[in-house]
DNA sequence: TCTGGGGTCCTAGGACCC
DNA sequence: TCTGGGGTCCTAGGACCC
């Protein structure tokens, strides 16, 4: 726990279902839940018109159509669309601080103190409230709230106190008095099994937590999260600013429309697993010498077969046939609910001697030429995005710069699609200035 | 109401080595 | 011949987060 509070942390509100109606203006003002919209799906993000129906994140879509209204738009997630705002965002916060740490698509912590401002209450408050405008105006009105504090805990649970579009500073003095009326619910690391065994204990506010000793949480759950409830719940955490943390694994997973015990089919969906796995590890340049299949059965129990080899591997191949091992190993007789492939202990390169070693390659051959698009070059980083040029856009009809900086171009469109016009960002060099998302409405 | 998909971290037991 | 303790790696499962 820092003197001051430097510590910010931005939730973006409801963010993939605001960006839905950002981007479909028919959208505002009705529910929308985005997530699975087929038999098994989860909401993934409800709006807020969708919440006043009680609907909620991992709440399963079939209850959500239950209580929703005719009207209710259930979209599928657009991830492509949502990590453009989301590196808006991210690259406006890095303008604030050097020490951004994503923590999600939607959520990242900044570290204030560390970007050189001054960290008093009246300060900080005046600088997040710059800091919303301006992630407002920059996404086309997606909406984010801020908390401030003196740790990472306190800046986070600020940031849920008032929303949506809120800003809530926690000043030197006040954390505990912030933390310990609310449910213990509402610390990180508290979720449904350990708030079980806590009201069992008759624990139901943080203060009620704080009131006990170390021993009885040891006790109950351990040395790692007995001594973290015990801190968290004193305000005690120390936890730095960290903005990019190592990949430890990729994996990838489908959960079937109906149970499938037939070998011959889930072998098939194993190898489609293994190989968007293999893409995602090349695209990365990692490779990994675990391979993992993991199983559930129809009464949600899971189990998991590993094997670890000599060497790391990111081959499509070399994962399948670990995981056909690993598969054979594992009762399908009644069915399989889900199925999934993942890789671990991972290292940056692989070591299959199918690459060049490293040092010796060639350089990458010039990217294959494209017909060049009717686009003006963009603008060089710095340019000031109020004197923007125009760029055609195939989908979205005209659109012009709105800023530029970092490798990127933000566009903001406007066209019959989407007016008063989204707010994109793209690599200077992207294609994708000349590609429409993939429509996903259902 | 019947539970997605992508992750992280922790625990506990067994094998193996010194 | 019997027995120790520590360290590391691997495997499996579980809790949790967004």
């Amino acid at each position: 726990m820092r003197r001051e509070a430097s510590i910010m942390h931005l939730d973006l509100d409801a963010a993939f279902a605001s960006i839905e109606q950002r981007d479909k203006p028919s959208l505002r003002g009705r529910p929308v839940v985005v997530g699975g919209i087929a038999g098994r799906g989860v909401v993934a993000t409800a709006s807020y018109e969708a919440r006043t129906y009680g609907v909620r994140s991992a709440m399963p879509m079939a209850e959500a159509r239950r209580r929703l209204p005719a009207g209710a738009a259930y979209l599928v997630p657009r991830f492509e669309a949502y990590k453009r705002t989301s590196h808006v965002v991210m690259d406006l916060l890095r303008e604030v601080s050097p020490l951004v740490e994503p923590v999600s698509i939607d959520e990242a912590f900044v570290d204030l103190a560390a970007g050189g401002h001054d960290c008093a209450v009246p300060a900080v408050t005046e600088l997040a409230r710059g800091i919303k405008a301006r992630i407002a105006a920059a996404t086309g009105g997606v909406t984010g709230s801020v908390g401030i504090g003196s740790s990472k805990l306190v800046a986070k649970i600020a940031s849920d106190l008032d929303k949506p579009d809120g800003l809530t500073v926690v000043g030197p003095g006040r954390e505990l008095d912030t933390l310990h009326p609310l449910p213990v619910t509402k610390l990180w690391g508290v979720g449904p099994a350990t708030a079980e065994r806590l009201r069992q204990a008759g624990i139901r506010t943080i203060g009620d937590l704080a009131a006990r000793e170390l021993v009885d949480l040891l006790a109950w759950f351990g040395q790692a999260h007995g001594t973290g409830l015990h801190r968290l719940a004193r305000a005690d955490d120390d936890r730095p600013v960290v903005p990019e943390r190592d990949t430890k694994s990729v994996s990838a997973e489908e959960t079937f429309s109906t149970d499938v015990a037939d070998r011959t089919v889930l072998g098939r969906e194993l190898d489609q697993l293994a190989d968007r796995v293999a893409t995602r590890l090349r695209a990365a340049g990692l490779s990994g010498r675990t391979v993992t299949v993991k199983a559930r059965y129809f009464d949600f129990t899971t189990i998991t077969r590993s094997a670890t080899r000599e060497q790391p591997t990111d081959e499509p191949r070399t994962i399948t046939e670990a995981a056909r091992r690993l598969l054979a190993d594992i009762d399908v007789t009644n069915g399989l609910r889900l199925l999934g492939v993942g890789v671990s202990a991972l290292s940056e390169f692989a070591q299959d001697g199918l690459f060049p070693v490293i040092g010796t390659a060639e350089p990458d051959p010039p990217p294959p030429s494209r017909p060049a698009p009717e686009q003006p070059p963009p603008p060089p980083p710095g340019t000031d995005w109020r004197t923007g040029q125009d760029i055609r856009h195939d989908d979205h009809g005209p659109g012009w710069v709105w800023g530029a900086g970092l490798g990127r171009v933000t566009v903001r469109f406007e066209g019959p699609l989407t007016p008063p016009g989204p707010v994109r960002t793209f690599k200077a060099d992207d294609p994708a200035l000349h590609r429409a998302d993939p429509p996903n409405w259902i």
